[in-house]
RNA sequence: GCCGACGUAGCCCAACGGCAAGAGGCACUGGUCUUAGAAACCAGGUGAUGUGAGUUCAAAUCUCACCGUCGGUACCA
């Protein structure tokens, strides 16, 4: 054993050992329990960066944990490596992206080795080779067999930076998520899989997986599914024999209808074309044309639209609104049509007001919600019940235009709207305006005895849509009833009349998968002028992407001029045909590589379903949480698939998730040299107190701003892990890495940190050394198992195997809750007791060397999962294991409950919740006695003498609380 | 705007509703060593637990409101 501590000697020594001893390849076994501990597959970009050291060190932690708890256990590593950098390389400098690609692996594959990450590399894979995308392609085939993948023509997200489609969640918030440019809309011919198909289960999927993912992760999938629960309604266009239907989630707010407005591209528009006047065909011309813009994120697009001139009827009133076309109205939610209800609604309100459309009150709020009597406030002033012949809405609508808000003030109200718990409505309403104004008169004269007028609440004019539940009024025969069971009743209502029926609407679209990139799997697709869009035969696959295509950046899928590649003939008739030239997503790729590292070198399927039963699900999957929503649910859509295939017996493909935060650093910006400066031209000026007060440049002595920020080579905030384990060693790197932060949170990246770790490892190192040589003269060399044959005598003995059993306590519930940075602490306190452990190895007698030998050997096996290097060579140098800590048989130290007990505790009274004195006593003393002897103290004495004592409470082993009076 | 998370020492962070707020690291200060510095070692805790109310014998911890930071989302009817 060197006296120093040199980390890149023992780093490397161990790295050849593990690989000649094969320490990390696993295999199935059904006599022991299987983990798999699984981290997102990086991109190939040939720089291992700190994101990664940090993503890798937490999953091979992990891993070492739970190899040492004598698990199987799974930890496998592949390469996402299909994608945009590989082509854009191609584009640029005319390398081939494959040359590049496998380059970018080999440098990539030798720098985590140089990490030391333990994985069985037996399976590492790479999604661009065609053993592993063949499996793209025959899913892609089955999801076509099934009906989850389909052709169509539609308006997609284009970015025209990176020239290319982007799925729904590549283009989350209208920008793309690679480049982060403000994304188009572009009519092209795309496949999609159906992803929409499972909208409901990957919802109610969550409930399964919800113990073991961070809840935001969860929170914003369910948002983005966006599922919402409300009712189609059509409304019969006038002079016309159809209907446009119209989505609602408040049915309750139909009486306050102004109008329909529909998007653009509604068919309802391409049907009356000839109807229009020009005026409104431009219009409908300028709002597709400001929606294909891109639009800056955060801004708010000013409400347009314009009146088409038809008329569509409310079928609950019969009143006849005005069909308009809005800009705010999308044709891909709901129907593509909605009913405009200002008075509840926030965005119809705004409509209304830029066009003076007509404000009407339709629900309450109620002033008392107890009971039977709800009084109900009502505007009264805006009621305009309907009379037979509908006369009043076109008087309405002209009143309205007039001035919005007066109008709705100054009609006097001949119609009480009275409060009731529950109006009873007979079901044969007819459906006839005349009918319901009739029953509307009977239930008000029924209930007029309650009524009470509540004027007082009326608002004068409305200055906002109101979107709370409440009682609704001025709504027919519905008035006076609650919002919730309107919305119910009214459903009923509509089915029962054919006009409508209760529906639910998500906001998940179907994953468009289309790529117009060379570096991706070709979709398997045939075009045959005979037969039509042809699969291709199982059997052909893989479709083999060619070895290159003229690169030119411009935006049309490169196959498509590779006339190898694009002639083919048809796999149905043998006659010529042409390919598909689009590639995949790639996130196609990674939506099931963790099931093919279970099974790396299946050539005829994706995987032996046998084998992934056995290791799948994931046990614990880590990676950053940029993927919450695109990546994490499209694996979990492919696992849905997968289970109705027949491949897989689970839903859920992933247990736990722990979404871990971004390294960030420390970046300084000079104003006068108006750029960021490098952190070494930088001097910082502390207070007493250590705060930094100031930074200057060193060349000028002018300001320089201090700030945190993620790591790019333009801010020089960025560290090179390569030179961090070159200097400190890899170990020192990844102990840094866990400690620093919360795996979850975002982690500052110090310098002075990373030499906090060495530091530590220095300890320990010293520790070895200094005791190793009496552990092994004194008969010590044994592994300890964690018991002693017989109680130390010795008090410092004693206390060290206190603080040994206490620290092996508390490092195994902080791993089982996942916790990396709290176990760093502990095993620091723990070499640190062995610092303060005042006896000299030479001198110690059996009970010392024994203590000593169990805390050594403990720490150094607890700290194996952080720097596994360092403790394999301690391990060595205190047990002459040469093969390894899991060779070895050793296994993660248990606590001993009775060693990590201490002998007597100090229980604080409290006199009134306040501290007045301490007593000792011995772990587990009864009730009665802790508070027989509190109040026999002489200190709490002081505050209870005279006093009437109320209350005693007692937590055993905690303390003791007088509360007197 | 809406949804969610988080606010503890100069900084990163600990703390089953229970001790006088502190484990660990960084920074800072002093000391040992050194020609000096660095490294290493030893010692030192610097605070309205964001603000205000409530629940409780007892609140950093639970509840509510507000403020601040971060993240997601944005006409989703």
């Amino acid at each position: 054993m060197d006296e120093k501590y040199f980390p890149q000697k023992i780093e490397r020594k161990w790295q050849r050992r593990w690989a000649e001893n094969k320490t990390f390849e696993t295999e199935a076994d059904d006599s022991k329990p299987k983990f798999y501990a699984l981290e997102m597959l990086p991109y190939p970009s040939g720089r291992l960066h700190m994101g990664h050291v940090r993503n890798y060190s937490i999953g091979d932690a992990l891993a070492w944990y739970k190899r040492l708890q004598g698990f199987n256990v799974l930890h496998p590593i592949g390469w996402d490596s299909f994608g945009q950098p590989a082509e854009q390389a191609a584009i640029k400098k005319g390398v081939n992206p494959r040359d590049w690609t496998e380059d970018n692996i080999k440098q990539l594959r030798e720098q985590f080795q140089r990490l030391g990450i333990g994985y069985d590399w037996r399976r590492e894979i790479a999604t661009h080779r065609p053993e592993y995308y063949k499996f793209d392609q025959w899913f892609f085939l089955k999801m076509l067999e099934r009906g989850l993948a389909y052709k169509k023509m539609t308006k997609v997200n284009w970015c025209p930076h990176d020239q290319t489609t982007l799925s729904n969640e590549q283009a989350s918030g209208g920008v793309c998520w690679r480049c982060g440019n403000p994304v188009e809309k572009k009519d092209l011919a795309q496949w999609f899989l159906r992803i929409t198909a499972y909208a409901e289960e990957l919802l109610s999927g969550m409930e399964e997986i919800e113990a073991g993912w961070a809840e935001r992760v969860l929170t914003m999938q369910k948002n983005w599914i966006g599922k919402s629960e409300g009712a189609f309604v059509d409304f019969a266009v006038k002079d016309a024999d159809e209907n446009i239907r119209v989505f609602t989630t408040r049915i309750d707010t139909i009486y306050g209808a102004n109008a329909i407005v529909v998007a653009a591209e509604h068919p309802i528009i391409e049907a009356h074309q000839a109807e229009l006047s020009k005026k409104v065909l431009d219009k409908i011309e300028e709002i597709k044309r400001e929606k294909a813009k891109p639009t800056d994120y955060g801004e708010e697009i000013e409400k347009d639209g314009i009146d088409t001139g038809l008329k569509a009827v409310n079928p609950f009133s019969g009143e006849e609104l005005p069909v308009w076309i809005g800009n705010y109205v999308m044709m891909e939610y709901g129907t593509g049509a909605v009913m405009s209800v200002p008075a509840h609604d926030e965005r119809d309100f705004e409509f209304a007001r830029k066009f003076n459309l007509p404000i009407r009150q339709v629900i309450s709020q109620k002033t008392h919600s107890s009971g039977e009597n709800v009084q109900v406030m009502t505007s009264g002033a805006d009621v305009q019940p309907l009379d037979a012949n509908n006369k009043a809405s076109g008087a309405r609508a002209k009143a309205s235009n007039a001035d919005v808000s007066s109008s709705n003030a100054d009609v006097p109200s001949d119609n009480p709207h009275v409060p009731s718990d529950n109006p009873h409505i007979p079901s044969e309403v007819a459906r006839n305006s005349g009918d319901v104004s009739q029953s509307e008169a009977q239930v008000s004269e029924n209930l007029s005895s309650t009524s009470q007028p509540a004027s007082d609440n009326a608002p004068s004019s409305i200055e906002a849509a109101t979107t709370d539940y409440g009682i609704l009024i001025n709504s027919g025969v519905w008035s006076g009833k609650r919002s919730q069971d309107a919305k119910r009743e009214m459903v009923e209502f509509a089915e029962a009349n054919d006009f409508g029926e209760a529906a639910t609407t998500y906001r998940l679209r179907d994953w468009g998968i289309s790529r117009q990139r060379f570096w991706g799997a070709p979709i398997p697709i045939v075009y045959c002028d005979k037969c039509g869009t042809v699969p291709e035969k199982y059997e052909n696959l893989p479709v083999r992407l060619p070895d290159s295509a003229p690169f030119t950046g411009a935006g049309e899928s490169p196959l498509a001029r590779v006339p190898e590649f694009v002639d083919t003939t048809c796999p149905n008739c043998n006659e010529p045909a042409r390919r598909e030239t689009d590639t995949m997503d790639t996130f196609v790729d990674s939506s099931w590589y963790y099931f093919r590292y279970a099974d790396a070198h299946n050539a005829a399927m994706p995987f032996d379903p046998k084998i992934i039963n056995y290791w799948l699900p994931v046990d614990q999957y880590i990676g950053g949480v940029d993927h919450a929503v695109m990546h994490l649910l499209y694996t979990r859509f492919w696992t849905k698939v997968m289970r109705d295939i027949g491949l897989v017996k689970f839903d859920e493909p992933i247990e736990k998730l722990l979404t871990q935060g971004m390294v960030v650093g420390e970046s300084f910006y000079s104003n006068s040299k108006s750029s960021y400066v490098p952190p070494d031209e930088v001097k910082i000026i502390r207070d007493a107190k250590g705060k930094v007060v100031e930074a200057k440049l060193r060349a000028d002595n002018s300001p320089v701003k201090v700030a945190v920020e993620k790591m790019s080579k333009s801010k020089y905030n960025g560290v090179e892990p390569n030179d961090m384990i070159a200097i400190y060693g890899a170990d020192a790197a990844r102990i840094f890495a866990l400690f620093a932060a919360p795996a979850e949170n975002e982690m500052v990246w110090q310098e002075t940190g990373i030499e906090g770790a060495v530091r530590f490892l220095q300890r320990v190192y010293r520790l070895v050394y200094r005791w190793r040589s009496a552990l092994r003269a004194g008969g010590r060399w044994s592994v300890v198992s964690g018991q002693s044959e017989k109680p130390s005598q010795n008090a410092e003995a004693r206390n060290l195997r206190r603080k040994t059993h206490q620290t092996i306590k508390r490092v195994t519930e902080n791993f089982e809750s996942y916790q990396f940075n709290t176990p760093v602490a502990a095993l620091m306190e723990l070499s640190n007791a062995l610092g303060d452990f005042k006896v000299e190895p030479d001198k110690a007698n059996d009970d010392e060397l024994f203590a000593a030998n169990e805390a050594l050997q403990s720490l150094i096996l607890m700290l194996a999962p952080y720097a596994p290097h360092f403790a394999e060579e301690m391990w060595e140098n205190l047990t002459g294991a040469e093969n390894g800590i899991l060779q070895s048989g050793a296994r993660f130290p248990v606590a001993d409950e009775t060693l990590a007990k201490a002998d007597e505790i100090e229980i604080p009274i409290q006199v009134n919740g306040k501290l007045r004195s301490r007593v000792l006593a011995a772990p587990e003393t009864a009730k009665e006695a802790l508070e027989a002897a509190a109040l026999a103290d002489e200190r709490v004495k002081q505050y209870t003498d005279g006093k009437q004592v109320v209350k005693i409470v007692v937590v055993p082993n905690r303390l003791v609380n007088i509360v007197v009076k």
